[in-house]
RNA sequence: GCGGGUGUAGCUCAGUUGGUUAGAGCAUCUGGUUGUGGUCCAGAGGGUCGCGGGUUCGAGUCCCGUCACUCGCCCCA
């Protein structure tokens, strides 16, 4: 080992980081499953052709961003980028397609070799859901209203933001990028060098460029609600009239459009300014081909992801943790006593903490860091009277209390 | 992958035009206090000054390289 750093873009996670990080995953379950998810956990790798071909020859993570490498036998193994391509891929190999209409919620890490920032890392924890074998808008409307749910009761509704968009069907965004290529393409000089490269390549990616030159010249470009047919209409409508219908605020941003290539009718993604550059918080969309790409049956999909580190980034402070019970021998002679008695707490269903050394004095100082609530105090005359003292460490009162009513007595501070 | 900024104690940071034993606050530990914590007082431990090379009588300080972190671009959660 030659040195002792963390691999570049990972963390250690502990303390109250990775509270925030529970508390975000134990919310986003609860709530899915409140609204009929049940949670899925597919391998962390997969075949790289499992991501190279749902993903898009042409995104980044395809080209640039993948964590790959060949086994023993040779073959060609990419630790997950995203989520939705290994569902997708279980559904297939699973045989799910004779339970649709399949809720599907998963966590877990992801990876991305890309340079680090602030809310971007290598390795990073996604949670995400997939609603499979529903064509309706109304599983749109649901999956993002569980999202809004889930951002409500973490307390983030305050700070982000809900942008919604429609990418059409095939046909509608066919005839849409056509017609964006064209336009952009005879004003190719006042595009930055990025984006004529993008022009060939994902042209609709350079809508939400952000780069001045790029911006002016995609101001007078064609909308892409102009290109939409009447099926697509309709459906980015009824969408927008089902989340109108909860009470769900959005704001329809026509230069929303995702990196991803499986996207298509709605987009949408809950953003925020308080993350500098990453401003996207929770982002997801509709995706009616990926399945019979893949070669499965055709399946439509609706789905969305989260990143929790920026989503812990945003978490208002934690209430405090749990306070336990601090009990405290007053000299050797009491330690197996107070190990017995700390076991009866616990066993008792309280959180008690019984220190691994030194005088009273210091055992105090340990009781007052930990936070703890109240210390229960054995020393000879207690074990005579089969009594403990118990101290109320904010107030400082203390009372003498019989063994057999501790349990009982303690109850209160709970 | 590209560009900017920053690296000194566990944390936050001082450190003068290059000058001899590198400091502070917080945190930790010990003692004041062997039946009582927080507050207070006294003391202690803790540093390859990110790493490597160079300039110099002398480098935390200047130069080059490198690594890491950080902000932005690209892209994305």
């Amino acid at each position: 080992m030659t040195n002792l750093q963390p691999v570049r873009g990972t963390h250690d996670l502990l303390f109250d980081d990775l509270r925030r990080h529970r508390l975000i995953e134990a919310t986003a379950f609860d709530l899915a499953a409140r609204y009929g998810f049940v949670e899925i956990a597919t391998p962390i790798f997969e075949f790289t052709d499992v991501f190279a071909r749902t993903l898009g020859d042409t995104s980044d993570i395809v080209t640039k961003e993948m964590y790959t490498f060949e086994t023993k036998g040779g073959e060609s193994i990419t630790l997950r980028p995203e989520g939705t391509a290994g569902v997708a891929r279980a559904f297939i190999s699973g045989g799910l397609a004779q339970m649709t209409p399949l809720k599907l919620f998963y966590r877990g890490p992801m990876f991305r070799h890309e340079r680090p920032q602030k809310g971007r890392q290598r390795q990073f924890q996604q949670i995400g859901v997939e609603l499979l074998g529903v064509a309706s808008p109304q599983g749109d409307v649901e999956v993002i209203a569980l999202a809004e749910h889930i951002l409500k009761d973490l307390r983030l509704t305050g700070v982000t933001t809900l942008e919604i968009n429609s990418l059409g069907d095939t046909e509608s965004r066919a005839a849409y990028r056509d017609a964006l290529v064209q336009f952009l393409g005879a004003r190719k000089t006042a595009l930055s060098e990025e984006s004529r490269e993008r022009l060939a390549r994902n042209p609709l990616r350079i809508l939400d460029s952000k780069d001045p030159g790029d911006q002016a010249a995609v101001k007078d470009a064609p909308a892409f609600t102009d290109f939409l047919n009447m099926a697509s209409q309709d459906f980015f409508k009824t969408v927008q009239d089902g989340l109108a219908a909860l009470g769900i605020g959005f704001k329809v941003n026509p230069a929303l459009v995702r990196g991803l290539d499986y996207y298509c009718h709605t987009a949408f993604e809950f953003t925020t300014e308080a993350l500098g550059a990453q401003g996207t918080v929770l982002a997801g969309g509709r995706y009616d081909g990926l399945i019979q790409q893949m070669g499965g049956p055709p399946t439509p999909g609706v789905g969305w992801a989260a990143g929790v580190e920026r989503l812990a980034m945003l978490l208002p402070e934690l209430t405090p943790a749990h306070r336990p019970i601090a009990v405290i021998p007053i000299s050797d002679d009491e330690v197996t006593a107070a190990q017995s008695l700390t076991h009866t707490l616990r066993r008792a269903g309280l959180a008690a903490d019984l220190g691994y050394g030194g005088n009273m004095g210091k055992r105090m100082k340990r009781a007052d860091k930990i936070n703890a609530i109240v210390a229960v105090i054995l020393g000879a005359d207690e074990v005579r009277e089969h009594a403990v003292t118990v101290r109320n460490l904010d107030t400082g009162d203390q009372v003498k209390v019989p063994e057999a009513d501790l349990v009982r007595h303690l109850a209160a501070y709970r």
